[in-house]
DNA sequence: TAGATTGTTAATCGATTAACAATC
DNA sequence: TAGATTGTTAATCGATTAACAATC
């Protein structure tokens, strides 16, 4: 399969991407200039094939028998994350988890601003939040159009959170990042990543249980891991 | 298999569990009592062979011909995750989003309860947030095994990711929800949970690059999908 | 050229889905 | 009993890892 061709891409290795990329930066800001693929894999914990996998997967960036030229790979990974460029993000939601997204930094320093924000409370519209005025949801379309925004974050409670999508997608957007606690219904061609940080930490406390055995029914007990 | 020995569960299933507990939750707020695989799989999206799948890790909870106890089943699934009991919860880092954690009504909503929080800022240790007043992590050890609690969040720049999580396992948590962009390196007893906002966001980042069919490099261009 | 490392194919592993015997 | 649905085994699918020919 040439990378010519629009394959499709697994999940796993988009998000691999961001880590090598986080790999490489790290080893530019030491002034390595090349590295082989067995190295990176040795020093991050990962493992080489697959890295030299998942860039097969767009092209080939290195030079056999020599490696990759970091700050080469680097730029092209950006470019591939489109990363080059900066993103205007929308955010539905302007709740406790919404105002913290809206003042963590951490967004706008890799490239995502968050420059717009809706809520339906009529009380919170017309404030502002970091700098940044509440807008009615009645104007999503108008206004994010005329942006050019594509990419919209959820932050709603879970009850509201269906409705807030669609108007996002009826808006122009085609990528949401999901925080509230319900499954989202869409066509297939908006990319949806759903992140539940509740069912997240019921997974930990599912390992808390095993680890303390604290399971029971009946005659039937796990035994302490 | 039988799982009355303590085999190890894929990280998927146990994910998987919560999102069959938010159903029956809902099935049984309309009244239904007793649901098959099949229905529940065809009005919430899923696979019933899954379905059956992941609980036969657990047990044997329904009744042939006939499918599963609602509200029985929803207990069960309650006790395998952990949720019949309140978990407490130890936050560091007291920055936006710390802050915007603790405020988080949707945390203590499911049974977690943020009631240590820890800065190493010394203008912070002393000040109260959401009621919880921030400490000195120096006291982590102390404090935690005072309160008997094992599951951690971090929430601290990357910067100092690594550092908060060997106090908190050296606190007694072997429960961790990463939220800092940086790998942790951690005994493998110690359960992670990584979870990195920013790079799901370049996830997103990348599929509009793809569906706008920006990328070109060179001669070698992919098709717009 | 000899040594090294890529890009890619083949083998392995694990997870998902299908099929069906057990049984209510 | 006849019909339905589970629990579980077998088949399929996809992702990870290993191996190696291509090639710098």
């Amino acid at each position: 399969m040439s990378h010519q061709t629009s394959a499709k891409i697994p999940d796993k290795t988009v998000t691999r991407l961001s880590i090598y990329l986080r790999c490489l930066e790290e080893l530019e800001s030491e002034g390595v200039s090349t590295i082989s693929s067995r190295e990176v894999a040795q020093r991050f914990g990962l493992n080489s094939a697959q890295l030299r996998k998942d860039l097969a997967y767009f092209g080939q960036f290195g030079v056999r028998g020599v490696g990759y030229h970091v700050p080469s790979l680097e730029g092209h990974l950006k470019e591939i994350l489109g990363l080059n460029q900066e993103w205007k993000v929308a955010l539905v939601g302007a709740g406790n988890l919404g105002s913290a997204l809206l003042k963590y930094k951490g967004f706008s320093q890799k490239g995502f601003k968050i420059c717009m924000v809706f809520d339906n409370h009529p009380m919170k519209v017309g404030k502002s939040v970091a700098g940044v005025e509440i807008k009615d949801p009645k104007k999503m379309p108008y206004l994010l159009r005329r942006e050019g925004i594509r990419i919209g974050i959820i932050a709603t409670p879970a009850s509201a959170a269906q409705e807030a999508a669609e108007k996002l997608v009826a808006s122009g957007v085609s990528s949401i990042l999901n925080l509230a606690p319900a499954q989202l219904s869409l066509p297939p061609e908006v990319k949806v990543q759903h992140v539940d940080l509740a069912a997240v930490l019921k997974t930990l406390s599912f390992h808390q249980v095993r680890q303390e055995g604290k399971y029971q029914e009946g005659s039937r007990a796990w035994k302490q891991v």
